[in-house]
DNA sequence: CGTCGCATTGATATCGCTCAAATCCGGTGG
DNA sequence: CCACCGGATTTGAGCGATATCAATGCGACG
């Protein structure tokens, strides 16, 4: 859905924007680099990282497939962050140049970006939205009730590892595990027993944080 | 500064825009509305509610000065939420319809508009990573590092009561007050006795979550 | 069959939250 | 000018939720 999203913006610039693809680890661009492009993540997922002093890694952006990277493209990188692809990733390239252009001069085009970026608005406020809720069973039933579109009783193919899914909630995976636990105990949610499939009961709906 | 990067877009409606003083309180749009407008938030502050079905409230987002009340305004609202202002607020309602013209036929605007939206999407960025720190001692720095936009050394003055600040930290106050006191033990930041002025040490730009 | 990665489970540590109270400060009215 | 009041800050003590550390189970794969 989210690749789909941006689809049209890969397709506009079939010509202009170059698509790459990025083997795990790679460098795409650093802190200090004059932004000259937009980055949009057509497969896989780019990552943003800044490093404290010492080394160790602080603190961390995720773009999936659909989204810029990072950020919104227009503006200067905030941070002392560097930027690379610990997975197989495709990334188009588009010169920040022609995507002014065509914003200036494809009344259509223009429309289309700026709902494009209102939805990628939309996806990041529900991310902030989510860390706001401090109990780990708010935060799984607000991630249930934005993921899942269908109505209630709908079920939810997890095609990531419990462990990045706990990321993105800003947990542990222990404490994710043991919270999905708790939430089948009080009939919220079903899982199956692999961990790969969550029904969500209707009541959960309701809840969700 | 917020203000000022958006005072263009006030101007550029002044026709089409409505500029309308919101006592505290008083209900902007409800859920279910279909979304028929851009509400700018020109001063004080505007928030977003959402209700469980107990009646409490369960999570909150704040709309400033210079920001779009609420996410980006082009798209339907993602909530069963209601909006309202709590402070003396000014708005500036602008059709959608409006923009969209503005957007399509006017390729300056087009441009401004993005740049707009590629800002308030950084602003929602750097909400959204600091609130995956985790230690309270890491939040305080990343806000501090990215509020403050001058060299390290500089003064930041806090014209929002300790409480408000913890609020957009995603902590309570009296968290925030020992960890500023942890801090300023660390000799990491410098403060005013009454917590009205924050100097921030140059070590702790790097520390900067 | 062995190993590897990930899910699962248990025990403990730690941090921030909660409740409670004292203090400080600005403002107000006598 | 001074006493009082109300709100915010400051400080204290204890609790609870989550992180952390450690170990085991389980399935996939070579």
């Amino acid at each position: 859905m989210n690749g789909a999203g941006a689809t049209w913006l890969g397709e506009a610039f079939g010509a202009a924007g170059k698509v790459q693809t990025v083997p795990a680890g790679e460098l795409l661009f650093r802190l200090g680099d004059v932004p000259a492009a937009l980055y949009l993540v057509l497969e896989g997922e780019a990552r943003a990282r800044r490093f404290s002093p010492d080394g160790a890694e602080i603190l961390m952006q995720r773009s999936r497939a659909g989204e810029l990277f990072a950020e919104a493209g227009l503006v200067a990188p905030r941070y002392s962050c560097e930027a690379f692809c610990p997975l197989i990733t495709t990334i188009l390239r588009i010169p920040l140049a022609e995507v002014r252009a065509r914003i200036a001069n494809d009344g259509e085009f223009a429309l289309r970006f700026a709902q494009f970026q209102a939805v990628a608005m939309r996806r990041q406020c529900a991310r902030y939205e989510r860390l706001r809720l401090k109990r780990a069973a708010d935060r799984v039933l607000h991630y249930l009730n934005c993921e899942l579109t269908g109505p209630a009783g709908a079920t939810l193919a997890l095609d990531i590892p419990l462990a990045e899914w706990a990321d993105d909630l800003g947990l542990e995976p222990e404490t994710l595990y043991r919270t999905l636990a708790e939430l089948e105990k009080k009939g919220l949610i079903q899982r199956e027993p692999r961990g790969r499939r969550i029904r969500i009961a209707g009541a959960a709906a309701a809840c969700g944080g």
